[in-house]
RNA sequence: GCGCAGGUGGCAGAGCGGUCAAUUGCAUCAGACUGUAAAUCUGACGCCUUUAUGGCUACGGGGGUUCGAAUCCCUCCCUGCGCA
């Protein structure tokens, strides 16, 4: 169980501070959840990322049920004590992988599409009602997979999904789901959703059910999640749903449309339907120009791959304002992002970000991990995750202090 | 000096008479990435332009054979290996 406390309220949006109490320490919100699918965050190691500041991780029980197996993390005394990790961590339940190994590969996309694609392009027809990806098949009772490392088939539905957490053993779980392709329509989402609805309680039946069989209440937390794609009418129907089931907390899923202003409308019409008083995780989002905007529209926690994934293709998010010759990251934002591996960083003994007090910034140049970034050692992509990592965490502790000052 | 093997785009290295401005890799340049199939993927990469089943210059230099040569022949230059 979990235990979350509303700290303070914001006058000036539906932004809070809270604490999420788990079994292993207490998360402060607003949050980012760094992601660890595979029970690491690539290229650091534990006290690695605690000194990034890193509160709590999410890893992904898909990835960890085929390999190493549930069995094997449990046998090493759940993963905690698996990863050598003190602190909370989340297990996502494997729905996104529903899109990501089906819709999302036979289409080549992401979950949010942000340019309109051309009419003949594949990428714009709508994916609608009974049709199925290609490699995996959703059912009723869940989703049948196929390994990519040994092609084997796999089954994964709430009923596995929860049980596999179980024996992962994150403080914080989630209920099965599928996440819709961006290019669903009305009538593939409003199914789906129904589904997810349906495997919510199944969720939910599962949970229950593993906390009897061990005769000791169950120490995890379980999340509901909220899907509804693009369509008001569906996003308030799944928000109030989802909300009156007795989850601990609520992951908001799915698409959110092609722009910025659309997300936030979106995340709005679920949290109007959401209880107060339990947590609010938004699942897969995280741009550094979005977060304050999602915390402003209640958001308690949030994962997203960016400040890891974008280091290992050379990105690092530094301060604004910086010289002419670095792109803006997002126009009119405080920040922008360098990609370390152009050549102006060659001579450029200055640290990634002026602005940082992390340990790379405080020790090393651009112009050092510019060379390793392009002598392909892998070095570079540890010193630039953990920089990113830093940098996103202390972003996020800043709005807090700022939720806590009255300023948000 | 003799013998052998070679000289191809920034580099490595294919091609061995037409479909070759030339496979591929690297390097370079540009772009993408939001619950991680991701240290990944996409595009450009001789020059010019009215961007095209377009023009020009190109596979060490020069000459030749041929309707047509990076590809065949002659010659010169250069490189590597072996023998004197």
């Amino acid at each position: 169980m979990i235990d979350f406390e509303i700290l303070k309220k914001s006058k000036k949006s539906r932004a809070r501070l809270g604490l999420i109490k788990t079994e292993h320490g207490v998360i402060e919100t607003p949050s980012l959840v760094p992601v660890a699918t595979q029970a690491v965050v690539k290229t650091l190691d534990n006290q690695e990322v605690s000194q990034t500041k890193s509160q709590i991780l999410i890893s992904n029980t898909f990835h960890l049920h085929l390999r190493p197996g549930e069995k094997n993390i449990k046998l090493n005394g759940g993963i905690h004590k698996f990863m050598n990790w003190t602190k909370p961590i989340m297990t996502d339940s494997g729905g996104f992988q529903v899109f990501s190994l089906g819709f999302g590969k036979d289409l080549g996309i992401g979950k949010i599409i942000k340019r309109p694609q051309p009419a003949n392009s594949s990428k714009s027809a709508n994916v609608k009602i009974g049709q199925q990806p290609k490699e995996i098949k959703i059912t009723e009772s869940g989703v049948y997979f196929r390994s990519y490392i040994d092609g084997s088939k796999l089954f994964l539905g709430p009923k596995e999904s929860i049980k596999i957490q179980g024996e992962i053993g994150a403080d914080i779980i989630f209920a099965f789901d599928e996440c819709p392709p961006p290019t669903a329509d009305f009538n593939y989402n409003k199914e789906s959703m129904e589904r997810t609805h349906r495997w919510a309680l199944k969720s939910l039946e599962a949970f229950r059910n593993q906390g009897l069989k061990s005769k000791s209440q169950n120490r995890q937390a379980l999340y509901g999640i909220v899907q509804g794609g693009k369509f008001k009418e569906l996003r308030k129907e799944s928000a109030k749903f989802i909300g009156s089931l007795p989850f601990d907390g609520f992951g908001i899923g799915g698409e959110f449309g092609d722009d910025k202003k659309s997300m936030i409308k979106m995340i709005d019409w679920v949290i109007e339907e959401l209880p107060e008083n339990k947590p609010r995780h938004l699942l897969g989002i995280g741009y550094l120009e979005d977060i304050e905007k999602i915390i402003k529209s209640g958001v308690d926690t949030f994962d997203c791959t960016v400040p890891t994934h974008f280091a290992r293709h050379g990105q690092a998010f530094i301060h604004a304002p910086e010289q002419s010759s670095v792109r803006d990251f997002a126009s009119g934002s405080a920040s922008q992002k360098l990609d370390i591996s152009k050549a102006i960083f060659a001579k450029d003994r200055k640290p990634l970000d002026l602005k940082c007090d992390c340990t790379v910034c405080q020790n090393y140049t651009r112009s050092y991990v510019h060379h390793l970034y392009r002598a392909h050692e892998i070095t570079a992509l540890k010193l630039l995750t953990f920089h990113n990592l830093y940098f996103f965490n202390s972003f996020v502790e800043n709005i807090r202090r700022k939720i806590k000052k009255g300023l948000l």
